[in-house]
RNA sequence: GGACAGUUGGGUGAGUUGGCUGAAACCACACCCCUGCUAAGGGUGCGUACUCUAACGGGUACCGAGGGUUCGAAUCCCUCACUGUCCGCCA
């Protein structure tokens, strides 16, 4: 959520950054309003019951006294229904106007690209070169098929399409790929934890997923909980409605999570392999960060997701999202995009976010910040998207016979040598 | 899932015959004084959010959440959530 009272503030400036990010002003408009109505019913509500207040208490009084209170009672009993008529009031604008703030998204960066769509994205560098292949690479479905690696049909049999069975090596690689991630983030500075996967409607509206995006997750027939889309919501909410200390700024941490989308909109997009899931692994970054320090940690976050991918000898390209393609909750997001040989192009593996005060405002995350509380800066990343990373190392380490070699710092953790 | 008990400020914890309690006391924390050495004593301040004011200082909301009774509710009633204990079940 944004800050209402810079909108108020600032309001030419407010119009001109979300319609990067393609906002109606109209939208906007209503905002303003709606919130001047708000603090006009406020004001009027809390005159009215200041008066109730002590009127009452004088009541009391002259009752103890035994004075008459007739005359009392007939004052305190118009205000009475006076005061609820603005009380509802004050609620329904309230109601109304906490709906729209959810719905608009964060104000991008200034330094964000300009543009609607990922065509606009801008590409910062290129890591590694793609390797010459002397045949023609394979996609990673035929490679999964030819070694029997991943099983499409019964994967669907036990959930719905989308849902996909690993076997053999696969399943190896997926765990040893998980271990190795937590490892790697745990040595740039990231605290491993393992949250719950179900998290309720609080937690999810604090990181942005409602109440606008509902349609995407899986929920919990009966119950306040959802299957969570990114290790994201549980991480950043750690620390939801809480105030910490400066001196407990960062908190950077890690977590391996399965993640659950519906994806509604998606249908017909990479509909072969594993690249669109129900279902998927994700080992995730989080900061809690003081505001000053966000940016630096942004770059360590990029980094960190870009050094992993180098680790794996797997080549890949970083992008600036333009405001366009620009998540709702972030303010600024870099992609990590690995080659794969098989498509011809690069795909998504990475996305790391500095969302700033965004989610911090709407968890109430805040720290001590000398004599006040101020709201911290929330950023996410995954490091990495453990499936697709499946899908590069196939596509990348594929031999002409359609065997697959295992990266070196994977044999390890798949307690192989060679 | 069943029974009982509870949910108050950073922590512990009073307050539940409705008004004088947004909230005692203690601890923690901050500053000051005393003292002079790793003991202690004394004083002051110390919830969050919104709002009015040039400022001093006011006002409103919040005692798990939502609703109700009442002139007035942390205090009474209802619903829900959560926590604890015992029982049941279970990796």
């Amino acid at each position: 959520m944004l800050d209402l009272k810079l909108i108020e503030r600032d309001f030419e400036s407010a119009k001109s950054k979300l319609a990067k990010k393609g906002v109606n002003e109209a939208l906007l408009n209503e905002l303003k309003e709606r919130f001047a109505a708000l603090k006009d019913a406020k004001r009027a509500f809390e005159e009215k019951r200041a008066q109730q207040k002590s009127l009452s208490k004088e009541f009391g009084a002259y009752k103890a006294q035994g004075k008459d209170i007739s005359e009392l009672k007939e004052q305190l009993d118009a205000l009475k229904s006076e005061i609820s008529t603005l009380e509802s009031s004050v609620q329904e604008i309230e109601s109304g106007l906490q709906e729209l703030a959810f719905a608009i998204p964060n104000f991008p960066d200034d330094s964000v690209p300009e543009g609607l769509s990922e065509d606009d994205n801008l590409e910062l560098k290129k890591v590694l070169e793609p390797k010459e292949f002397s045949f023609t690479p394979k996609e990673h479905w035929e490679l999964a098929e030819l070694n029997g690696w991943i099983d499409f049909e019964r994967g669907v049999k036990l959930a719905k399409s989308r849902f996909a069975l690993l076997k053999s090596d696969a399943a190896k690689l997926e765990r040893a790929l998980i271990n190795f991630f937590l490892d790697f983030n745990a040595k740039s500075g990231f605290a491993e934890v393992c949250p719950p996967v179900l998290n309720n409607s609080s937690m999810l509206l604090g990181t942005g997923q409602l109440p606008k995006f509902g349609d995407d997750l899986f929920k919990i027939e009966g119950e306040d909980l959802y299957l969570i889309p990114t290790a994201e919501v549980p991480l950043t909410n750690i620390y939801n409605n809480e105030i910490l200390q400066e001196s407990e700024l960062p908190q950077l941490l890690t977590a391996y999570t399965p993640c659950f989308r519906k994806e509604a909109g998606s249908a017909g997009r990479d509909t072969r392999g594993i690249i669109r899931q129900h279902q998927f692994d994700k080992v995730e970054m989080v900061a809690i960060a003081h505001p000053d320090r966000s940016d630096k940690i942004f770059e360590m976050m990029v980094q960190n997701a870009s050094d992993i991918l180098s680790a794996l000898g797997l080549p890949h390209r970083l992008v600036d999202l333009c405001g366009g393609d620009l998540g709702f909750s972030a303010a600024r997001t870099i992609d990590l995009e690995v080659w794969l040989p098989g498509q011809n192009k690069y795909r998504e593996i990475s996305s790391v976010s500095n969302m700033r005060d965004f989610q911090a405002r709407r968890a109430k995350i805040r720290f001590k910040d000398g004599k006040k509380n101020s709201l911290v800066h929330t950023l996410n990343g995954s490091a990495l998207a453990v499936g697709r990373t499946l899908i590069a190392i196939m596509e990348n380490y594929q031999n002409e016979d359609g065997t697959i070699d295992i990266p070196e710092v994977l044999k390890p953790y798949m307690n192989r040598n060679i």
